[in-house]
DNA sequence: TCAAATTTTTGACATATGTCCTCTTAATTG
DNA sequence: CAATTAAGAGGACATATGTCAAAAATTTGA
């Protein structure tokens, strides 16, 4: 019998009971978002943490010149959502929609901020899980300040090898920070080493 | 009469009473490092998340060709450790040293978790602040996702004018991800504008 | 205050990456 | 299945950034 996806992440952070588990759930609400349906339009309030049970979710930006940035892909087992504007309740700068149809579990500010003071666990879970991705994000930042295009891919290639299978190349390359163009040329000077 | 900056700090995510602000500082050690001393050492274990009460600290990475990278600095107010060492208690992959005499507040990570579980209020405290910490990395992300050299010099220019004032531009060049050289270059083509 | 050390700037050139374009192939959808 | 769209590769050239060497400016410390 297999765990419920987010019930194996909390565990592995905090243990629960079945009926801690229950109350957890009934603050998410489940949807299915169809792909490319767009979940977040820049310029709206983020209403809604996501975790991703199934299928694939992409936050970007758009910078002045239009030109379109990945910020994070959302598999399975991710949260997703613009942090700045759920938790500050502002106008979102970024946007994300569904690069395949995806199953989520919905999460309202209110509805965390319940939880979170019904069950002390689930405060240490989501303190726990903030660091871990805080972790994941200056991890990434170090990847930009001291590898070449052609090292940081090669990392994502090692890191995440499932996405690069799920993805055009040329999303890859938006999230690396360079041209698809440039992308396309590494995977050559790869084969020279 | 001014607030201690740990106190303020606090405050502007939960409100303390002066017992309650008394027995948080218990939790804490009040060092002072003098300038350049190394407070980690690449290799050891991060025994301290530090609070930084005067002074300014940096965090270095060295990469594979021996150079180093600034991942952040620490200025009055800010929180500065190897996150991944001091919570998973691995070997540090960063480097922490002091650009000034710096007056630190230190917590141990045993500390934090007394704390967190004695007073409720402070980890409410350190779930806001880590979150917030989150949307600032996120942004730095987005800055090297969508602008070019110049544009994020002008940006960290107009987020930190003061850091500006206190530390050598080829540390900044190394903290945006350039090089001095670059960074010298840059501040003309900004007058042209 | 002066000499030494550090930091910044500059030049000449090399390399990495971006831009615009075309062509081919693969994927999607009605 | 056919028609359309999206993705990937590649050429030719432009621009941004890095490298190395040296000079100029600034800071530091005796």
């Amino acid at each position: 019998m297999s765990l419920h996806p987010l019930r194996k992440q909390i565990e592995e952070i905090v243990k629960l009971t079945d009926d801690e588990f229950t109350f957890v759930l009934e603050h998410f609400h489940k949807k299915v978002y169809k792909k490319h349906q767009i979940v977040l339009h820049e310029g709206d309030y983020a209403q809604f943490d996501f975790f991703v049970i199934k299928g694939l979710m992409r936050v970007t930006r758009l910078d002045s010149e239009g030109k379109e940035h990945i910020l994070q892909f959302g598999m399975e087992n991710s949260w997703v959502t613009d942090g700045e504007s759920y938790h500050h309740k502002t106008a979102s700068l970024l946007t994300i929609d569904c690069l395949e149809e995806t199953e989520v579990l919905s999460l309202t500010l209110e509805n965390k901020e319940k939880l979170i003071k019904e069950l002390q666990k689930m405060q240490i879970f989501l303190l726990k899980k903030t660091i871990n991705e805080h972790i994941v994000l200056q991890k990434r930042i170090l990847c930009f300040l001291s590898n070449n295009a052609n090292d940081r891919y090669h990392n994502i290639l090692s890191l995440s090898p499932s996405l690069i299978q799920r993805v055009p190349k040329s999303m890859i390359a938006s999230y690396l920070g360079v041209t698809r163009e440039t992308l396309s040329r590494l995977s050559k000077s790869k084969l020279k080493m």
